[in-house]
RNA sequence: GCCGGCGUAGCUCAGGGGUAGAGCAGCUGAUUCGUAAUCAGCAGGCCGCGGGUUCAAAUCCCAUCGCCGGCUCCA
């Protein structure tokens, strides 16, 4: 006799009654007819619409626009490329394939890499799996049963899941002759995925670990639209365009070269005074907050490095040296000089914090494969501080640099996330100063309400750490400031302040940056503005074309009288057309073309045309110079004029 | 570091064993023009670097440096 359970329906609350057993797809399909559902969510966990209700349960259904629709759908195409590549390659192994961000992956054992004529043969067999309808079916197997399936189809990868597992059974999916473990869901039959695009291909180690196997990965996309498969692909097309490595070189602001060597950036004019632009704005907005300035040098005694514990720990990513039969390291960080600054003399609790800031430029062996452009490089320079302080004052300090960080990103217009990254394996100090370092860090971003990621394990050899997740115009993530707690250090240096007691005190140290590596920050600010520099940053703001050559002498007076103002102006002298010119000056994304010809000079002024192609009528130099001013004033949150240079 | 791809003119790229090519940029000349490309001519190359195979190598092979896409790692 088949007994009936109550469903209740979310998310409207309405409760029926269904024989036990009854599939999801029939119960849902009462509900609301001639609306195709992804899958399901019963007692609040996604299943598939194929799976049995057994007893009193909720029930909600997963559209197509619900969020975790397009998860479903991305698993499910992973698992239809799984079986194309299984059907091309029969002895292909089956590593793993989860949705991922922007699409989907899965790990392959091949004997040879997938080439891109594979590639486009498995999207074909994709294409023919789709618009066979394959239903995705389900079945619970015990681990035995299980263990010996996939031992049967030679699935190693698949054994070894198993047994990193401890559920006592697994479900496994299949649709047509394609098995595979997973927990699912899927879309109830392969001819849901109406859009898709397999990517590239690439080699990834087997559970991420190098000393693992080496899989061949397949990454692709999929929507449940073609319209938004294009958005997608067009975003993807847009970053390309503001590929910072690609501006760089269009606007003529740094380069690589392998004679130089890998990871070594050399700043051309302009880009150098970008940087030297963004250097004066961070001296002094240090300098206004109480932070001392610094310079330490490059080369420090391997003694010093033992000392601190980089020897032990960091001794992979620095660079080594002998001088005069001594053995001297570059500097991967610059915390040692600023702390044999601090014990240069006795310190007392009044002179605390103490906040030592040098822009350092640092040295890292990056591994080879690391390097991008300017986002990964091996010489940096940071806008590194150190604050030493009294433990009471360590959670004032914390939430200070929070704010710090937030005024300046809000300037260059950056939202940003925060994560807390955690004791990592290979590390120095007591669990309890671990603790404690971490549990400020913590306070201090309850403190001021900011949601956090934990991110176990993740922090530096010294101490756990705050990073600071930007998020840039096209919403991709970079890291670059990061805030680290470190009691170890002050320990092993044996630093300490007099406090009022008159007994001598260990300082607790906070290491942090706030643009991180200006390298990095630079790259991801050419991405962020695709190049187009607002005017307080823009090494050009101002480029002055003339109509024919007659004008040229009054355009050069324009120009050094614009430069008396402080505007970075520069004249177009070469015998071109002026729609040449523009056109010029505005793929070079000059904030300002100044245009002047026999109008101007009878008017003893200039015509200025704005990036966004908008005319602003004769004025003098004298008022364009205020103009840019206010210009530089207002986009820099009233920090940088035109006397920033 | 690992897997794969790629290095040809300043830039973007063709050429895939038999005399190094195009467009743009550059230079010269003409043109003097009003808001995204004036015309003509000229010049430009150790085909990343080093070995090898071959009568002959930009081309095939090996090694190396660099770049690109990932993995791992990170500011």
């Amino acid at each position: 006799m088949s007994k009936e359970v109550e469903i209740t329906l979310l998310p409207g609350g309405e409760k029926v009654k269904v024989p036990q057993g009854a599939l999801i797809s029939e119960i849902l399909g009462k509900s609301e007819a001639g609306k195709s559902w992804v899958a399901a969510k019963l007692d609040g966990k996604p299943v598939d619409l194929s799976v049995q209700v057994e007893r009193d349960s909720s029930l909600e259904a997963i559209a197509k626009d619900s969020p975790e629709a397009l998860d479903i759908l991305r698993h499910s195409a992973a698992h239809i490329m799984a079986q194309a590549v299984k059907s091309i390659f029969p002895e292909a192994l089956i590593a793993i394939g989860p949705s991922i961000e922007n699409g989907f992956y899965y790990d392959f054992d091949v004997a040879r890499p997938f080439t891109p004529e594979d590639l486009a043969k498995i999207e074909e067999r994709m294409r023919e799996i789709v618009s066979r309808k394959l239903a995705f079916s389900r079945r619970e197997l015990s681990r035995e049963e299980a263990t010996a399936l996939f031992a049967g189809l030679g699935e190693k990868y698949k054994v070894e899941l198993l047994e990193g597992f401890s559920d006592p059974s697994f479900s496994i999916h299949q649709q047509g002759d394609f098995i595979d473990l997973c927990r699912g869901p899927h879309i109830p039959q392969t001819g849901f995925l109406k859009a898709f695009k397999l990517t590239s291909a690439a080699g990834a180690y087997w559970r991420g670990d190098e000393r693992n196997p080496m899989l061949q990965r397949i990454y692709g996309t999929a929507f449940f639209d073609v319209d938004s498969l294009k958005k997608y692909l067009a975003f993807l097309e847009e970053a390309k365009r503001r590929d910072h490595r690609r501006l760089g070189k269009d606007l003529d602001l740094f380069s690589f070269s392998d004679e130089i060597g890998a990871g070594m950036v050399v700043y051309h004019p302009k880009g150098a005074l970008i940087r030297h632009i963004l250097e004066n704005f961070e001296k002094r907005e240090h300098l206004l907050r109480g932070y001392q300035i610094v310079v330490g040098p490059t080369l420090l005694k391997t003694d010093l490095w033992k000392k601190s514990g980089h020897f032990e720990h960091y001794r992979e990513n620095m660079y080594f040296t002998e001088i005069d039969e001594q053995s001297y390291g570059v500097k991967p960080m610059n915390c040692l000089s600023h702390m044999l600054i601090y014990k240069s003399r006795i310190r007392s609790y009044r002179d605390l914090p103490i906040r030592y800031f040098e822009l350092g430029t640092v040295h890292r062996h990056e591994k080879s494969g690391v390097l991008h452009g300017l986002l990964r490089v091996r010489q940096f320079t940071q806008d590194d501080a150190h604050i030493l302080c009294t433990p009471d004052q360590l959670n004032d300090e914390i939430k200070s640099i929070i704010d710090f960080v937030s005024e300046v990103m809000g300037i260059f217009g950056f939202e940003f996330e925060v994560e807390i990254s955690t004791r990592p394996q290979n590390s120095i100090g007591s669990d309890a100063d671990w603790e404690r370092a971490t549990a400020a860090l913590t306070q201090a971003l309850e403190e001021k309400g900011l949601p956090y990621f934990i991110c176990e394990g993740e922090g530096a050899f010294y101490g756990p750490k705050i990073d600071i997740k930007l998020k840039d115009a096209l919403d991709r993530r970079w890291q670059c400031a990061t805030i680290q707690c470190d009691f170890t250090l002050p320990e092993r240096f044996d630093l300490s302040y007099v406090g009022a007691d008159g007994a001598r005190h260990r300082p607790v140290m906070v290491h942090r940056v706030i643009l991180g590596a200006l390298e990095r920050f630079l790259g991801v600010l050419i991405e962020h503005y695709a190049g187009a520099f607002p005017v307080w940053l823009a090494p050009v703001q101002a480029m002055i074309v003339t109509v024919t050559d007659s004008q040229l002498d009054f355009a050069r007076a324009v120009c050094a009288e614009l430069r008396g103002r402080g505007v970075r102006a520069e004249v177009d002298s070469r015998s071109e057309k002026l729609g040449f010119k523009i056109r010029e000056a505005q793929m070079q994304k000059v904030p300002y073309m100044l245009v002047i010809g026999d109008k101007e000079v009878q008017g003893g002024g200039v015509a200025p045309r704005k990036r966004d192609g908008t005319q602003l009528g004769l004025m003098t130099s004298l008022q364009f110079a205020d103009l840019v001013d206010r210009e530089c004033l207002e986009s820099s949150k009233g920090r940088v004029g035109l006397n920033i240079v």
